[in-house]
DNA sequence: CACCCGTGGTA
DNA sequence: TTACCAAGGGT
């Protein structure tokens, strides 16, 4: 592989392909790292069609805005974008920029990656978007495309499978423009490299590629080990409410969806003599979760760990999707 | 290294 | 309808 002729087919493709998104537009490393933090694990018509991304920037629109902010009012801006610790990491940046940077944004690679929630990735993103400065990066369309231009038929997801992704990154990386080379691999992966159904008679880079040239099946790659099986769960959830305000409990404990509030949770047998208004099934990781909720008895009162949430903040009150739908629904239907 | 964290789109 | 997948990071 000579690296330079590869580097010319991808950047002018992309010269003439690349979609118009708002953080394409800007240089502010504040605002790229925003859509970065969104963009982990979440598709880009999500951030973007959902008005995720100009509510935030609206919102928050210097690092400094987001620190001196509530947590409750970040979590409910994130609402519905899951992977909460993504906004509570993201509000902790904020943080050490303010107390430990003078208020400025680090423009040193390393630096940029030991602020909470950046990792090798993102630290690398927010560099060569902003700044333009040379870093390799690997999400998962750049070790998609690179597992397949290299017919790379081991696990990606292990220490040696990560090494071959991020060297062969390195050495592909036009220095001269990381910006654009950066850009333009990813948006290959998303674009053309896809996983199922990948675009071999469009892709620019075709020639360069060992598993179209061997007419090798581009969608056997990457090769990943196997999720776990999903586990089926039952929560069963009372709704008790008034015209003015409903109960309401805090996740606490443990990590998942931290800070964001549910609708109470009871055993089975509690609440089995009790009417059924609304059922729903989720998933969340590995698990298939059903959410039954019963209507309570009048009687109910909060327990010490819930709380009485009046109607007009509900709207702004952070919860999860499953609960949030839920509420929706049985406010409508009161 | 293994496992955990959310959600919505798509085939 | 189920299963896979996505601009990953923390523990």
């Amino acid at each position: 592989m000579h690296p330079e002729a590869f580097r010319e087919a991808l950047v002018d493709w992309f010269s003439t392909h690349q979609k118009d998104y708002p953080w394409r537009r800007t240089k502010d490393p504040w605002a790229i790292l925003v859509s970065e933090m969104m963009l982990q694990q979440t598709q880009v018509a999500t951030v973007l069609d959902r008005g995720y991304f100009t509510r935030w920037m609206e919102r928050f629109p210097t690092p400094a805005d987001l620190a001196a902010a509530d947590e409750s009012e970040v979590l409910s801006l994130w609402e519905g974008l899951g992977y909460y610790n993504r906004a509570r990491n993201l509000q902790s940046a904020t943080v050490v920029i303010r107390d430990e940077h003078h208020g400025r944004f680090p423009r040193e690679l390393s630096t940029i990656e030991t602020l909470p929630g950046i990792g090798r990735y993102t630290a690398a993103a927010v560099y060569s978007f902003a700044f333009d400065k040379p870093a390799p990066l690997v999400d998962a369309n750049v070790a998609r495309v690179i597992a397949r231009l290299y017919h790379f038929d081991q696990r990606i997801d292990t220490a040696a499978g990560q090494k071959f992704l991020w060297d062969t990154a390195a050495e592909l990386l036009d220095q001269q423009r990381p910006r654009d080379f950066n850009s333009a691999l990813m948006e290959l992966g998303q674009a053309i490299c896809k996983p199922r159904a990948p675009r071999c008679k469009e892709c620019p880079v075709a020639d360069w590629c060992q598993s179209f040239q061997q007419d090798r099946d581009p969608a056997t790659l990457p090769i990943k080990k196997p999720k776990r099986e999903t586990v089926l769960v039952d929560e069963h959830a009372i709704w008790s409410h008034r015209d003015d305000g409903a109960v309401l409990l805090q996740h606490e404990s443990g990590t998942r969806r931290k800070g964001l509030w549910k609708l109470p949770l009871r055993s089975v047998e509690s609440v089995s003599h009790l009417p059924v208004i609304y059922r729903s099934t989720y998933g969340i990781t590995h698990h298939r979760v059903s959410l039954t909720v019963y209507q309570s008895d009048s009687s109910e009162k909060p327990r010490k760990d819930e709380s009485w949430v009046p109607a007009t903040d509900l709207p702004t009150t952070p919860m999860a999707s499953p609960f949030r739908k839920a509420l929706d629904k049985l406010l409508s239907s009161c």
